[in-house]
DNA sequence: ACAGTGTTGCGTCAAACGAA
DNA sequence: TTCGTTTGACGCAACACTGT
């Protein structure tokens, strides 16, 4: 099955200038609770320990993959309510430039008794 | 009460990308 | 080139609604 190529940054303040960026590269450094570094992959031989070694970095790998995905769907909502509460101001903005616009033409057009 | 449908959140995979 | 991170896409399960 052929996926879509993605192309999105997120990167929507060069625009606006007040949005989120919705892409954030937070440092890493903290492991998740209960995971322990294992002994130097150096320090392995024998195919058991090998194959050991491969679960654990699978299962590292998934369990960081996880909380990425969750911290990636936090972001993306937190994003979503920006853009929603920016249509929303934007809306009342664009409201009273019409109200402005119709007075203005009230004050300015020839009038017709 | 039940089946069908929509919504939401999760885990996983894979692709893209940047850093070392 | 390799490795880690980010995120769209997919499939699944749980839950909420709705029509019968």
């Amino acid at each position: 099955m052929q996926k879509p190529i993605m192309a999105v940054t997120g990167d929507e303040t060069a625009t606006t200038g007040d949005m989120p960026t919705y892409q954030i590269r937070a440092p890493t450094t903290a492991l998740p609770q209960g995971v322990v570094m294992a002994a130097s992959p150096g320090s392995l031989h024998s195919p058991q320990q090998l194959a050991e070694e491969a679960t654990r970095k699978r299962e590292l790998r998934l369990m960081k993959n996880r909380e990425a995905a969750k911290e990636c769907r936090r972001r993306k909502k937190e994003y979503v309510k920006c853009l929603e509460s920016r249509v929303a101001v934007l809306e009342v903005q664009n409201k009273k430039l019409i109200e402005e616009l119709e007075t203005l033409k009230d004050i300015y057009s020839p009038k017709t008794d």
